[in-house]
DNA sequence: GCGTCCAGGTCTACC
DNA sequence: GGTAGACCTGGACGC
């Protein structure tokens, strides 16, 4: 049965938004679900309130410059005052609506590397995941694999245990409920998703989420060290995936963005890109201090045009 | 076709 | 506190 529209705003972000750049990223990220659906500067997408799923549908009506977004929200059930409330602070979050990005810009324009590459992206707003459980899924599929069996993992639980969200004449598919995952076997997990030894990771975090674990929006107002302490409680979560989903990114290097930040730093590619992670990770504070996460997203989402000008390809890795 | 290696980390045991 | 070694699975590679 279609959701019916039950919300309908407007959000004005600090300029510069763009919002094809921030939602639609280059190097291919989905914000919410990789099953979303991005045509003519509109998102259709899904989320979960509470445990009810919902369908967004996010549209910009503004210009670079002068931002706007028009979101109309659709659910089963109309929406109370508070969950109205509690709806808009996720999306301006997660969309970054009121971050201010003048002080990156400016450090940028000072920078060799970030010059030309704030140029090529302006307006683009680093991630932020509107949920928490998605984006510890992502994470643990991360993990010692190559992409294309983490993106086989990924979707065989959006398909095996996702949920599909009709409205607006759209269907999108959208992740299971830490519920839904905690109560299957690990076994379960292992076989249907391919999981490997990652299944045990997923149901204990599936668990922890569905017996009261912080939410992202709790983790965002925590001190960013502490909520990073408390993402690493998680069995199967460490630095490297702490960091990632982290409301406040850090440097989340792993094996891939090291053998490119060797390239971009050091001139060269190195024998051991896991070893480097400590220095690269020093390098980038000392040199880019809080803004290191907004450098992180930023390069990574910009490879081909910095490949193009540096005459190496850092799309090979 | 078969064996071996290793990948977009983390945990544990051991020193 | 530092660090090998194990961990699922499947694609790449050498033979």
């Amino acid at each position: 049965m279609a959701l019916k529209e039950s919300l309908s705003m407007e959000l004005e972000p600090v300029a510069p938004f763009n919002f094809k750049l921030s939602v639609h990223k280059p190097a291919g990220w989905w914000w919410s679900t990789p099953y979303e659906l991005f045509q003519d500067e509109t998102l259709w997408t899904a989320a979960r309130l509470g445990g009810d799923l919902l369908g967004l549908k996010l549209h910009s009506v503004g210009t670079l410059l002068k931002p706007k977004l028009s979101c109309a929200v659709y659910s089963k059930n109309s929406l109370s005052d508070k969950e109205k409330i509690h709806l808009t602070e996720t999306l301006s979050r997660a969309l970054r609506i009121n971050e201010d990005l003048c002080d990156f810009y400016s450090m940028a324009e000072r920078d060799e590397i970030l010059r030309e590459v704030v140029h090529d992206l302006y307006g683009l707003r680093t991630t932020a995941w509107p949920e928490l459980f998605p984006a510890l899924i992502l994470v643990l599929t991360l993990q010692m694999a190559p992409w294309k069996r983490s993106s086989e993992m990924m979707d065989l639980l959006l398909k095996n245990y996702g949920d599909d969200v009709n409205f607006d004449g759209k269907t999108v598919r959208y992740w299971p409920s830490p519920g839904k995952i905690a109560a299957l076997t690990v076994e379960e997990l292992r076989s249907k998703a391919k999981l490997g030894y990652r299944a045990r990771n997923l149901s204990s975090i599936a668990k922890e989420l569905n017996g009261g674990f912080p939410s992202m929006e709790d983790l965002y107002v925590m001190d960013p060290e502490e909520a990073k302490e408390k993402l690493m409680t998680l069995r199967g979560i460490g630095e490297y995936s702490a960091e990632l989903i982290s409301p406040r990114m850090g440097f989340p290097l792993d094996v891939w963005s090291a053998k490119i930040f060797n390239v971009l730093f050091f001139k060269k590619e190195t024998d051991s890109p896991r070893g480097s992670i400590p220095d690269l990770k020093k390098t980038a504070e000392k040199h880019w201090g809080e803004w290191r996460g907004h450098v992180f997203t930023y390069i990574l989402n910009d490879l081909p045009k910095i490949s193009e000008r540096m005459g190496v390809d850092l799309t090979k890795f």
